[in-house]
Formats: structure tokens, sequence, C-alpha cells
RNA sequence: GCGCCUGUAGCUCAACCGGAUAGAGCAACGGCCUUCUAAGCCGUAGGUUGCAGGUUCGAUUCCUGCCAGGCGUGCCA
């Protein structure tokens, strides 16, 4: 209905530029919105307000002009000015209703766009596994994936995917954790490294590898520790890495066997943890697989030939301050490492490569530096930097009775996903998430999120649902609903509360527009919120099950698609849709 | 120091790429259940949108400066 009204609009702007009233300059799109008072008639526009300095007349005077060159349009039964300038527009009462019919008509289908033909990759998560996924990670979790189902509604080809650092020095401190631990296990005297990962997990892993190797993996204790500097807070980097040399050394080819059990274990623990969450992926990505295929030494070479690159002081940089970033960046260690940059530089070059029209990265806050960098090596391979786009999400700070939760990873007190999950359950938890704007901080008030009251938002929209739900159930004993009849009696609703749903029945579409393009899911949670609250308040008032039967089945149709919104719009956020609470 | 983000009701947050009288929820107060779930609804109260300028018909929104808070600023990953 926008689509028609704006496009009456522009067909006498159009007129006025072949005319030369208006110059292609001057002009500007025609942006109609649903009013948001009734006083101000069902649409409006700002058409006049916009032209009207260009045009060397008063918005009013503009306003009068385009509403006597406006094509008539068998729907709108009223056209007036107000205030400054603006053009309401009122449609007949049968037209505000369009939306339930569309909606009946489209089930499931309702709200999603025709198809874009535009290519997006969304990568997210991508938590080095190294341990469990924590709260952190969930936040990042939920935007992505609710972001991922909205440009997919929107009419984007959409491809998720998670980028496993299974190649860094994190991992062989987790590969020596895991091994320190099986030698302690074995009854071997140590004292375990301050800068290895401290979890319990270590030790479930170093079981198993006793479970399945006995003991013929382990190795003097000497020759291990005889090269480590001593451990403490100034050394433990040394410390660590000394034994990451000394184990690998040492055990040779055998080295993969406690550092793959570790990889695949707690990958699999991720992926399983991502699945209850309801976020699964299109490709799980292998940094190792950029290693091996020599992908990096590619990208680093054509980085060189492009001249982006220079030694100094035995280091290989890249000069990423050419593109404006506040320093250089180190992508070949003086011992001739890559860098974890050097990945991120041949894993850009491989998602460019796969013909995305669009790369979206969700990060946590944390790596805010590094947008700039990445930015940068973009534009140095030869692609351009608007096609990658870079989320940041804030993190979430859980609140339990009113305090703060601490945590910490270093000390292992931290609350993971998966503890969050079975605390609040999954639906309050993916919408929490995303509740609030991914670049604010978000208060996750645990108390709110399990209490099943009012207060919680999330029950809110469900029990709108459960409620229609019910309704229906309750037609049991009566003449069986008629949908046809219900669509062709729609004149007999009645009531502001009425129109209030049809309208907002409407947005839906646009919602997802919105908050796919501007990649804040967000938007939809405070949609679905207004659009229970619309129902609520019309339930209120009205019974839906009366003795009329047209009146019961027009009531009944809306109570339909008020339904079937909000369940489309709660599957898109990764939450049920009840049918009783 | 530099860079980015954020300042809106007592609290947590909205405000449709500049629009009409800045909106919700919670907290406070007062009402509504013999009728489809009261996990609901109605009403009252609550604001100089951090401060000061600028741009314009119009600014919470855009620009500048200041104030306050957060994050970032490793040959770490």
């Amino acid at each position: 209905m926008k689509e028609q009204i704006a496009s009456l609009f522009e067909a006498v702007l159009d007129q006025w530029m072949a005319k030369g009233q208006l110059t292609e300059q001057a002009r500007r799109p025609v942006h109609v919105e649903a009013t948001r008072d009734p006083a101000h008639g069902d649409f409006a526009t700002n058409v006049a307000l916009l032209h009207a300095k260009a045009m060397g007349v008063t918005p009013r005077q503009l306003g009068e002009q385009l509403i006597t060159e406006l094509a008539p349009h068998p729907l709108i039964v009223g056209i007036e000015i107000a205030g400054p300038g603006f053009i309401n527009l009122r449609l007949r009462a049968d037209a505000l209703f369009e939306p339930i019919t569309t909606c009946i008509a489209e089930g499931s289908r309702y709200g999603r766009g025709a198809t874009t033909g535009r290519k997006v990759q969304v990568e997210y998560v991508s938590a080095n596994p190294t341990g469990p996924l924590h709260v952190g990670h969930g936040r990042g979790a939920a935007y992505g994936a609710t972001l991922s189902n909205l440009l997919s509604a929107r009419g984007h080809a959409v491809e998720t995917e998670y980028y496993v650092n299974d190649a860094g020095r994190q991992m062989s401190i987790l590969g020596a954790s895991v091994y320190i631990r099986y030698l302690e296990a074995l009854g071997h005297s140590l004292q375990f490294p301050l800068g290895g990962y401290q979890g319990s997990y270590i030790q479930d892993l170093a079981a198993e590898l006793i479970h399945t190797h006995s003991d013929a993996l382990a190795r003097p204790i000497d020759d291990l520790t005889r090269t480590l500097v001593s451990d403490g807070e100034d050394t433990k980097d040394a410390h660590i890495d000394g034994w990451i040399q000394s184990i690998k050394s040492t055990l040779g080819a055998d080295w993969h066997i406690p550092f793959d059990l570790a990889l695949t274990r707690i990958l699999d623990d991720i992926r399983d943890d991502l699945t209850e969450f309801s976020v699964t992926f299109s490709h799980w990505f292998s940094e190792a697989s950029l290693v091996n295929t020599g992908a990096i030494d590619a990208a680093i070479a054509q980085l060189d030939a492009g001249g982006h690159l220079y030694r100094n002081e035995g280091a290989l940089w890249f000069r990423s301050t050419a593109y404006g970033d506040d320093k250089d960046r180190v992508v070949q260690r003086d011992n001739g490492e890559y860098t974890y940059f050097a990945s991120d530089i041949a894993y850009i070059a491989n998602k460019f490569s796969r013909g995305y029209d669009e790369l979206i990265y969700v990060w946590g806050a944390d790596h805010h530096g590094y947008i700039t960098r990445v930015k940068a090596a973009a534009s140095a391979l030869g692609y351009d930097p608007d096609r990658l786009t870079i989320r940041l999400v804030q993190f979430a700070i859980l609140y339990r009775g009113g305090e703060r939760v601490q945590m910490s990873t270093r000390s292992g007190s931290f609350v993971t996903l998966r503890e969050l999950r079975e605390e609040v359950g999954v639906d309050a938890c993916r919408y929490f998430y995303v509740m609030r704007k991914a670049d604010q901080h978000l208060d996750f008030d645990l108390d709110l999120a399990t209490s099943q009251s009012k207060d919680n938002p999330v029950y809110y929209i469900q029990y709108a649902h459960a409620r229609i739900c019910r309704v229906f159930e309750g037609l049991q004993d009566q003449p069986p609903f008629d949908l046809q009849r219900g669509l062709a009696n729609l004149a007999l609703l009645e009531g502001q509360e009425v129109l209030d749903i049809a309208q907002r029945l409407g947005q839906f579409k646009e919602t997802i527009e919105r908050a796919a393009d501007s990649l804040e899911p967000h938007l939809l949670c405070y949609y679905l919120q207004d659009l229970a609250g619309d129902f609520h308040r019309w339930y209120n008032g009205t019974r839906l099950l009366v003795d009329d039967i047209s009146q019961r089945d027009a009531r009944l149709t809306l109570a339909q698609a008020v339904r079937q919104v909000l369940a489309n719009g709660l599957t898109l956020l990764g939450v049920s849709a009840p049918e009783a609470m």
C-alpha cells in the first residue's frame, strides 16, 4: 500500500522534472509512513516539505499543487495538508485490512522479501576451540544467528561460517595443557604451568588420553623440563612456550594425539552447545587449512608483489598505515612464524574469492582495534573494503540478585553458555541477548530472564501466541471456523484496536527490511512486543468466540494473522512459539 | 595522548537513514477476573534528550567545542 501511494507521488515529481520545474539534484525519494496519530490520517508523506525550497514556494503551497495533480486512487478517500506541510492520506476502511488478507495468504512466508540476488556471508562466534563457550560468546552467537535469519528473510542468499582457530599458539598451549595434565595423572610430580589452561575439562581430556593410550605417550619428565625457565607471573609465557617446544620435539609425530584429541573434543562440544542454542553454520572453516594449502604464503606473496610489505628488525611488516591504520603490522615474526594477522589476510582473500557481495564479521568489542587493519588488508589485496562489514558486539554483564556476576577466565569462574542456557532456557537466552542494540552493553538480568512473570518480555510475546492458540481450541463445541467466511467479513471488525493491529501487521515486512539492512535485530524484538501489546489490548476488551458466526470468524481471522506474524517473528529470533503456557 | 562507542523519565531502553504533542517496560500510585489463560488490560504521575553553539521551515537525530563514562591502542590470540 505504501509503495502504491509513493508511486502516485513519484509520478507527479516525474512530470515536474519533465517540465523543468524540478531538477535532478533537488529531487528526493518519496517517503510514505504510517501515521502515529490517528488524527493525521492513515498515511503521511513529507514530500512537499522536502521539495518546497528548491521549487521556490512554501511547503503548504506545494502540497496544494501536489494534491491537485495527484492521480486519483480508488482506495484513497481523504487527503489534506496539515502542520508545516505534511500531506495526510486517509484510506477506505477495507483497504486498511489488506495486511490481514496478505498475511493469511502468505502464511509462514509473510514478511519475507523477494530474492535480491545478493550473496552475503556472516562469520560469527569463531571462538578459539580452547574451551567451552562462555556467556560473552553467547551474545555473538545469538546476534549472528538472528542477523543471518533476518538477512535471509530479507531475500539475500546467506551463508554462515565459523572460523576455527586451530593453528595458533593458543592451540599449542591447549595441547600442552592436556599433555601435562596427562603426565600429572600418571603420577609424575610437577607444577602445572600458570600459562596453561586451568579448567577441569583439561583433566577430563587427560583422563581420556590415559584411557585410550595408557602410559604410551609418557616421556621422562626431566627431558621435558630440563630447558624450562622458572614459572612466574612475568615469565609464564616463556615457561609455557618452553613446554610446548620440548613436548613437540620429544613426542615427535605423537604430538598430534593430545592435540587432535583436545581440538576434536572441544570443537564437538562447541558444536553441540551451539546446536542446542539453535545456532548452526553452513561452514566450519579451518585456519590450519590456510596453512596447509599454502594460502598464507600466497596471500603474503600477493601483498609483497603489490609493494605492501617491508622488512624491519628481522620481521616482515604490512604497511597498513597506507590505509589509515595507526601503525604498521607484523605478518611474520623474526623467528619465521606467521602472526595471527597473516592468517586473517589469507582468510580475507579466501572469502572474497568465493564470490560474496558482502562479508559480515561479528566480533567481540575487544577486537575493535582490528577493524582498520583488516580493511587495510582487503584494500591492499585489491578488494573493495566497503564490501566488508564488521559489527562489534559488546559484552553482556550478568546480574543475579541485583549483584553483578564476576567472571574470570583465568580463575575458571566464568559462566559458560551451557550453564546460562540451562539456568534461563534457550528462549529467554536468545531473546535477551538480542533485545538491545549490539554495540551497547547489555545488562542481562538472570532473575528477570528466569522469572515466569509479566516482567519478562519474552513471555509477554509468547503469551499472546499461546492465548490465540487457546481461543482456537475453544472452538471444539462450536461450528467450525471458516477462513473464507472470516476474510469476507473483515469489514465487521470494529474499533481502534483492530486498526492498530492491522497497521502493525502491515509493518512486519518493513521491520524485517530495516532490521536486516541496519544489522539491528533488536528492532524485531520491539516490533513483536508492540504487536503482542496491540493484541492483548484488543483481546482484553473483545470476546472472540461470539455467537454471530460471521463476526466470530472475522475476529478469528484477525487473531490467526496475529498468531502467524508472532510465530514468524519468534522463529527469526530463534525463540519458540508455544501453543500453551 | 590518539582512535572508536555511549550520554534520553528514578531504573533498563526505543524513537522508522532530519519530521507533527520524544515513546515502551520496570519501579510508584489508583482501578479491572461468576465470560476464550490476570504471564493480561485501563488510568495517574514522571523530561530543558549531558552542556554550549551552529546548519534549517523543523534537530534526540547532522556539524563544532566542552563535560562524563566505556572500550581499544602488543613481533598476544
